[in-house]
DNA sequence: GTCTATACACCGATAGAC
DNA sequence: GTCTATCGGTGTATAGAC
């Protein structure tokens, strides 16, 4: 029995340049033009062989789907991180590290949060990533004494407004960006958050 | 010269037939599921035949689009005649009138609102529609002293954030409806809209 | 197991007969 | 205007080579 085994390790390379191809064409062209003969020519091999790799050209969106709630995750913890612990300032440092990344990638954004594709609904497995993330915000919110679940909603539903109108009116652009904190005033100021004491500069 | 011109009626009343077929299958069974096959079929037709009325598929989602933006105008209008001059009373009558509109047809928002389906683009005159609507909304905050553009488009962004939640989270529901009226209090606390005088029952 | 070749059913769109 | 026939495209299934 080998220590490593290389089969496996080069079948999970394979399915990883399949997954971003499939990344290339969807930014290049649009989530969903993206076709599985194309995907194949990218990587040297003709369509019907991605079968061998993936279920189905929904699979393959299933794993993306899965990728970026993963890589959304990351940055919010990465954000998190780096953030004060002053209530208001933690939420705009959260804010806009979503923001951003929201609006870094619209393909990725449309099959994250818009139900663009036909067919398409994540597989449980995948959704499980996206519910992870969302856990990590009501935790993040409940640090700071903000518990009902009303007042969170409120706030998710501010901040993926701004990011569906940054990507639907200036799609590229970051004009929103600059509304967020007078967002974040407004919302903090309907939940009673105690404003920040240092003015930020 | 005929007084009325037969023949045009005619035109026009198959247009319609196959614009009120194309509604029905895509509320059936999702606005990208629409087929020209499968309209002709429901009109007695064969599917190269409707290209007598539409250009193509885009055009008959073309003039779903503005149909759709031109009741969300009527409805919107219909609101605000039964509205109170109080300006809180105002913003949530028109934001409810807006909010159960986008709710009743998940179809029609996503035509709306999302870029769901991959081709389409809306024409200049369907597109002009919309813009009719939200100068409507526009117009409509500044009788009320809100002229602030940022402030309109921060209002806009919670109420689409809250139909699209309802949307994607609870389809066919209406969960979200009661967050409307302490939104409303969040933004006209934010922008110095005078409080209600009279409690609201 | 991995890949190719082939085939199928469906789509939007076009050409041309009537 | 409406039809039939057809084209190039798609996702997908399967048989079989290596």
């Amino acid at each position: 029995m080998p220590r490593r085994d290389r089969k496996a390790e080069r079948r999970e390379a394979t399915r990883q340049e399949i997954v971003e191809a499939a990344w290339e064409i969807a930014r290049e062209r649009g989530l969903a033009q993206l076709t599985l003969r194309e995907v194949g020519e990218r990587i040297g091999m003709r369509a019907p062989s991605l079968y061998s790799h993936y279920g189905s050209k929904n699979a393959i969106y299933d794993a993306m789907f899965e990728q970026a709630w993963s890589e959304c995750e990351r940055v919010s913890l990465d954000a998190l991180r780096s953030a004060p612990a002053d209530p208001r300032g933690l939420v705009r440092v959260v804010a806009l590290a979503y923001f951003d990344f929201a609006v870094a990638d619209l393909a990725r954004y449309q099959l994250m949060n818009q139900r663009t594709i036909p067919g398409f609904e994540p597989s449980p497995d995948a959704y499980a990533s996206a519910v992870r993330a969302l856990d990590e915000v009501i935790a993040v919110f409940a640090t700071i004494g903000v518990t009902d679940r009303d007042d969170v909603e409120i706030w998710i539903a501010v901040l993926s407004g701004l990011v569906d109108q940054q990507l639907a009116n200036d799609p590229g652009g970051h004009s929103r960006r600059k509304l967020l904190d007078r967002a974040v005033d407004m919302w903090a100021d309907s939940v009673g958050l105690p404003p920040t004491k240092e003015p930020q500069k």
